[in-house]
DNA sequence: ACAAAAGTGTTAGGCCTACACCCATGA
DNA sequence: TCATGGGTGTAGGCCTAACACTTTTGT
């Protein structure tokens, strides 16, 4: 049979397909959200459903993976434009049937992107942001990879300066705590979250203070990379209670 | 030609080997140990060399392995002979080259061993315990693999009470005392550590106390899991400072 | 009886929480 | 000038770290 001729790729045991998916959370100053792809209606797998950002690993080709963070990455940047993001490995998805086509193992990641900045993918698909905590009915097993990658943000909050990546350069304390508040659902004390993040020692206070409106205009800070580092170092390590 | 036949599986894109590691930590009192088995002195990479304990994920048989986890505890008790152990997903390994044969793509665990209870595998392999901190030259790329187990190790432990599957049924606080010594390389105060380790009150004092060696003799706990879940859900959640 | 190992209690300081006041700005 | 939102300071309680004494047992 002529059909025969596409699979070209032959092994003397079974392998599976190698995903990396995406979970990308971005925060508009009001909730927590997350960016989905709409599945190609013709698709033999959940035709039409919305489901998390994702490709096989690339073997072949001028460009192969070096390994599946960078296919992360690499699905990451052709769906929001952005490189050089926060982007971290949580969990592997392998269970039999995940796929009903074949076997696939997807490797889940999680990326934190300022919502501003991205722009538009470069791939066709439609994409557009939900809000992280209420979608569901994604495609294959994507509902449970989202809500893994929920419980895991929640967690590496208390670990790593990553709040920052989700808000602009330029932000106050208030955005920051609001912040925190929608990762980690709860409210915080005004007076005792300030003087909590201050203590770190890790922002730089902007001089700028625009005047425009509301009824008092909050200081303007920036996260200060230099000095979290050395913080970091002079503690050994980073911890934020809450 | 005929040998071309023993490819036998064939697919439309490459797909890559996938295989669920296991470093197998285990305490005999003294360090910490991992369990290390020797490669075939014939095999086509690193022959001769010590790695830790893998597999090929199952795909075809009688009993293919529902995920990687499984894939894993299949391993974990042809090389221990124990089932029911504690077992957990910490990273993916993927880097190109990382296997001079194929490109193959890891999932690597680490698994929490009563030491005694460890007869002997039911493979042929050569097997053989090692002071974890002191292995290095491990095949592949092991020995970060092996690193990041024990970083990964070191953290869990505070949010999870794995020290005590480490331990014997029945155990005294000195020995769990010098076990967190052992794992986070630190030293503690005798008496904080007990009134920490009290405060949490997940262990059970066993009536017996046998009087044979030493000056004085400790009493003996065990780990009581009921009580655990109890206080878990009592303060949500589990957590341990250091 | 003495040395070694293990159980127990007390105190001081630091961190977190709760809470109140003052200030700046736009309406 | 008033309402709204934001910056700052202080007191109390809890938790943690530092530390000393007593008890048991084998030699």
């Amino acid at each position: 049979m002529a059909s025969e001729k596409k699979y070209k790729y032959h092994y003397e045991y079974p392998h599976p397909a190698v995903t990396s998916d995406c979970v990308i959370f971005g925060y508009d100053g009001k909730e927590l959200k997350v960016l989905l792809i709409k599945r190609d209606d013709n698709s033999d797998a959940y035709p039409g459903a919305w489901a998390l950002p994702g490709g096989f690993l690339r073997m072949d080709g001028d460009e192969p993976d070096f390994n599946m963070l960078e296919c992360a990455r690499r699905e990451l940047e052709e769906e929001t434009g952005l490189k050089d993001v926060y982007i971290r490995e949580f969990g592997v998805y392998s269970d039999l049937g995940r796929d009903p086509r074949e076997r696939v193992i997807t490797v889940a990641h999680f990326a934190l992107v300022k919502i501003q900045d991205v722009k538009g993918g470069s791939d066709a698909q439609e994409a557009k942001w939900f809000p992280a905590r209420e979608v569901s009915q994604l495609a294959f097993d994507h509902d449970r990879i989202l809500r893994d990658a929920l419980s895991r943000l929640r967690e590496t909050i208390h670990f790593e300066p990553v709040g920052f990546e989700l808000l602009p350069e330029v932000f106050t304390m208030p955005q920051l705590q609001e912040l925190y508040e929608a990762i980690l659902e709860v409210k915080f004390d005004r007076r005792n979250f300030a003087k909590k993040i201050n203590a770190l020692e890790i922002l730089s206070e902007v001089g700028d203070r625009p005047a425009n409106a509301g009824p008092r205009t909050p200081f303007h800070y920036r996260f200060n990379k230099e000095q979290y580092e050395k913080m970091k170092m002079k503690r050994n390590g980073f911890r934020l209670e809450f």
